[in-house]
Parts: structure tokens; C-alpha cells; sequence
DNA sequence: ACTATATTACTGACCAGTCAGTTACTAAAC
DNA sequence: GTTTAGTAACTGACTGGTCAGTAATATAGT
């Protein structure tokens, strides 16, 4: 007879659980929406029973609150650390955030939050109050302190930073956003390299100080121009 | 005895109901999305039951493409229009038609209607392919013409239009769609007006060829840089 | 044998779509 | 002008299905 190692039915994995079903959830609440994904559904994925799900977490928004926690807060205290150093020019400063944000958001599942959380905001405002103070309301201030710092060094013009900030970040959560809605009804997507970097050229151009060129460091800003 | 007229519960009104539900649903599906929305709850804004939806509509889906038909499709064709007669210079032309538009989805319930797209899309692909081939299809052509027109003009450098439509677009876009979304977390909303025209003037400045600026068309434009 | 971990079966609430019945209106007959 | 029979517009209870969260039960590990 040749069922030597009768299968048992589960494990006991009391550590792992937590991790993988946060992992799960994030998948799943990107693809299909907070409301629409079912607790059920998740679980089968992290591969226990629906049950097991409420071992760990009380409840459907905090296995959420989980994945935000662990899936972009340390992003962000990353970036805020970068920001700290300050090394080389403003520009080239935002430029590398920004692409570096662009592969993160590109790469892993975290990339659907924005979209995510566009989607469900009205409909969970508990959600969206979390994710605005635990994430927005922290990656704003982060760019403006960028902004200003462009600004009084005189390689930006001088703008509202508060406006300006939600405008340059816009292409970037536009994209990172369609990628996970409509972009399944066009034939052929951009390629998301490209995107990055004529978004970049187009920001870098629209925000630098008048005078000609330059780009270094050394040319003292004149009087604005307004258009 | 002074009640003279016996109010009656309902009146027959065949030809009013269908431009009420559509109203009302148009509300509804922005303010709490598509599958979150109940019909009785559509019914009971148009001041009817939930059966007469079904005698004016076939399904919920069916509801949405007549809303979108008549909130959309009209300003589309418009906007067709103004490219056209093309008056004055791509850029003027491009303020123009952007700033429209801004006041549209700033005043009307239609200005949620990216926002619903974007979160429903991958629930409803049936909806989604709608209002691509209906709306997003269009209005992309549309702007890719001006973009040509700006460079073949000598107003803007040179770039790739297909990938620059959807960066100079994202900003209005996402700012529409954080309007019906996450604006409830903050606290201060940022002036709509000043945000526009900001936006503007980012893009016309990384928009236009490289010499000085001129504004006007006979600056033949030189080389290009690389940023 | 004991208990922590996991499963399965269940509960209560929700909702799109249906349909049998009710009401407003119309017009033919008287 | 009033009754009456007919029909179109509308209602709301009901059906069949879904799902978050709970409770009862089973099993792995010690």
C-alpha cells in the first residue's frame, strides 16, 4: 500500500498566519475593493478557513488597518530619511524619490492603495480617516519641505507649495491608479518607464527658476514672470 | 370642513420619471458608488417605489449607461466642436477647453463620475468598457490632436503625445477624483481655482519649445535638451 | 489529557430583481 | 354628468442569493 505519511488536514502555524493573511487581504482589497472582497476569499488564499481569519484580527478594517501599517509606513519613514540627508540638488532630490516611489508602486501590491482607498473613502470613512493620517498627511508634508527647500535655493520659482505639491504627485497617483482600473479596457499600455521620466522632464521644466537654464546651483534667480 | 383636495399617493407621470431616476441614480452612483448604491435608494430620491425603476430601466447597468449618455457625451461633442474652428494659438486653445471642463466637473454631479469608474472598473468591466469606448477613447483622441497641432506649430517641443496626453490631463483628473473621495479627511480644501490655474501654467511651461518663450508662432525651434 | 489552533455550520442582515395586486386616469355607455 | 369597464402606471412584499461575524466542534502538538 502506498500512503505511507497519512496528510494531516492544517498545521498549527500561530506566527506565520498574521503575515500571510495580511499579504492575502492586500492582494485581494486592490483587485476587488475593500467591500467586495470576501472575508472568505481571503482566508482561502492565505489557506486557512474564514474562522481562522478572526484568531487574528477582530474584524474586517483591521485586518486593513494591518496591511497599510505594514505595506507603506516604513516606505515613507524611508523617503523622510532621504530627505534628511540632503545631498546634490532639489531636483535631482525629487527625481529619485519619485522614481523610486514609481518602482515601489509598480512593483509590489501596495501600488493599489491609492486606488483603493479613492474607491472606498465615502463608503469607510473610519478607513479614510487611517489611511489620511497614517500616509497622505505625511507624504504631503514630506514634499512640501522639498518644494520649499527648491524654492529658497532659487532653483525653483516661487509657487503655492501646498497646490503645487497635490499637482506634481497627480501624474504619478493618475497612473499608479489606472493601472488598477481602467487600464484593463485599453489595447496597448504606455509603458510605464517612459511615463515616469516625460512626467519628470515635464515637472522639472515647469517648476525651475526663469533665468535660461543653468541647472546648477550657481545662477541667482531675477524677477519671476507670470504668465 | 377644509380638507378640499384629497391628496392622491402618486401621480402618473411616464414621461418625467425617466429623467428623475437618471438624476437621482447619477447622484447616488458618485456619492456612494456603483454596487453600494440600492436601488430603493435611487427610487426613493426620484420619489417613486423600487418596481417602477423596472419600468423605465431594465437593470442597475443599464441605469449607469443612460446616465453616462446623457451627463457626458454632450460636453464631449462640444469640446469636438471648439477644436475645430481652432481660433488663436494651442495654448490659449488648451487653457480654454481645460478650464472648462474644470467648471463642468466642478458644478455638475458628472464631475464624480471618474472617481465611480475608477472604482468600480475591475467589478463591472461591462461598465468599464463602456465608458472607455464611450468617453476615455474620445477625450484622449481629442487632446492627442492639440498636443500634434502645438508641435507640428513650433509652440511645444517635441514628445511623445500619447504618454503627455495622460500626464497633462492627470492633475484635473485627480483632483476631481480626490474631491469626491478623500477631500472629507482634510481641512482645509485647497481653492479649485487656484489649483487650475497653477496646473496650467506648470504645464504650458513644460510644455513650450526650448528658445526664450516668444508665445508667438514664428520662433523656429532649435535643438532639443535633455534633462 | 489538555489546550491552542483551526474548521465547519450557522445566524442575521442585506439587496437586485420579480410579480401579484392596487391606484390613477380614460373613455365608452347610459 | 354620472356610472362602469378597461388599462397604464405604480407599489411593496417576496425570492433567492450573498456575506461578515459567531458558535460549536474537531484535531495537532505537547
Amino acid at each position: 500500500m502506498i500512503h505511507p505519511v497519512e496528510e494531516s488536514r492544517w498545521r498549527r502555524r500561530k506566527e506565520a498566519r498574521p503575515a500571510e493573511l495580511v499579504a492575502a487581504a492586500i492582494e485581494l482589497f486592490v483587485e476587488k475593493g475593500f467591500a467586495a472582497t470576501r472575508l472568505e476569499e481571503i482566508a482561502a488564499r492565505a489557506g486557512v478557513s474564514k474562522g481562522t481569519v478572526y484568531l487574528y484580527f477582530s474584524s474586517k478594517e483591521d485586518l486593513f488597518k494591518a496591511a497599510v501599517r505594514e505595506g507603506v509606513v516604513p516606505h515613507l519613514a524611508e523617503v523622510e530619511r532621504l530627505i534628511e540627508e540632503d545631498t546634490g540638488s532639489v531636483a535631482d532630490l525629487l527625481r529619485n524619490i519619485l522614481l523610486n516611489a514609481w518602482h515601489v508602486s509598480g512593483d509590489s501590491p501596495v501600488g493599489g492603495l491609492p486606488k483603493l482607498l479613492v474607491a472606498e473613502a465615502r463608503n469607510f470613512p473610519v478607513l479614510a480617516r487611517f489611511y489620511y493620517d497614517e500616509v497622505i498627511s505625511r507624504s504631503t508634508r514630506l514634499f512640501i519641505v522639498l518644494l520649499e527647500r527648491g524654492i529658497a535655493r532659487g532653483e525653483f520659482r516661487p509657487f503655492d507649495v501646498k497646490i503645487m505639491e497635490r499637482i506634481i504627485l497627480a501624474p504619478f497617483l493618475m497612473h499608479t491608479i489606472w493601472r488598477h482600473s481602467l487600464s484593463c479596457c485599453e489595447a496597448s499600455p504606455l509603458s510605464s518607464e517612459h511615463y515616469a521620466t516625460e512626467a519628470i522632464e515635464l515637472i522639472l521644466r515647469g517648476l525651475r527658476a526663469d533665468k535660461p537654464v543653468g541647472q546648477t546651483e550657481h545662477t541667482k534667480p531675477k524677477g519671476k514672470k507670470h504668465a
